[in-house]
DNA sequence: ACATTAAGTGATT
DNA sequence: AATCACTTAATGT
């Protein structure tokens, strides 16, 4: 278990440059972490939350998902970014509409929606804070919708792939066909067919359950 | 050696 | 670009 000391370590760190030390230690104080292994679900369909993540360490990846299990990649949250639209989904105890996994072992602050609001009043910083964050998760929003609306999906399975590897940080995408199929709401064969291509190119190479780009 | 899962392929819509 | 039906390759037991 994590001492209060180490909470607040870690906090300063990805958090020292934009929140102010008291609100830095109360969080410390009030937060529970949680750890999560590779390809954990965090956030289901349809959940409803009480408590908000804020990413210290990792990556995760949020997902639409329709009746049928069928996915769509939003969009990833990084260390030092939180999801502030779950904010609302918490305030206004609407359900999650969307799927959150974590891409790694990460570790999450979860700290309660209730105390989140009244920072919002307390601390200029936090307010600045959540509404960069809903920013930033805006301009990302925009950008699947560009991927999605004007890229061909050979494009935006290129792009899918260096996004990976720049998230994680290695060039290996360790990941099925039918993974990101899944993630970019395409089909297996289809995914299969144009990583070929790719690899053809001379963009990529193709192991079992390995993809590894040449550059980025 | 056998079963299971991942990836490749041709044909069809 | 998706789906079907089938093959081949890689891996686990």
């Amino acid at each position: 278990m994590l001492s209060l000391v180490d909470k607040e370590a870690m906090l300063q760190a990805q958090l020292g440059y934009v929140l102010e030390p008291a609100l830095i230690s109360e969080m410390a104080q009030l937060a529970k972490i949680r750890e999560t292994t590779t390809d954990e679900i965090i956030v289901h369909v349809g959940d409803r939350l009480q408590l908000i993540p804020i990413v210290i360490e990792g990556s995760i990846k949020v997902s639409r998902e329709n009746e049928n299990g069928e996915e769509l990649l939003l969009y990833y949250i990084e260390g030092g970014d939180t999801c502030a639209m779950s904010l609302q989904c918490c305030t206004k105890k609407i359900d999650s509409q969307i799927k959150a996994t974590a891409m790694e072992p990460s570790l999450l602050l979860m700290i309660s929606a209730e105390y989140m609001e009244i920072w919002m009043d307390q601390y200029k910083s936090w307010r600045t804070y959540i509404i960069s964050n809903y920013h930033t998760r805006m301009m990302e929003l925009m950008e699947s919708i560009d991927a999605i609306a004007f890229m061909n999906l050979d494009q935006r399975l290129l792009k899918y792939l260096r996004d990976q590897a720049k998230l994680l940080g290695s060039l290996e995408i360790l990941h099925t066909h039918q993974q990101v199929a899944d993630d970019l709401h395409s089909s297996r064969v289809v995914i299969s067919r144009l990583l070929k291509q790719l690899e053809i190119k001379g963009e990529i190479s193709l192991h079992r359950n390995k993809i590894i780009l040449k550059t980025i």
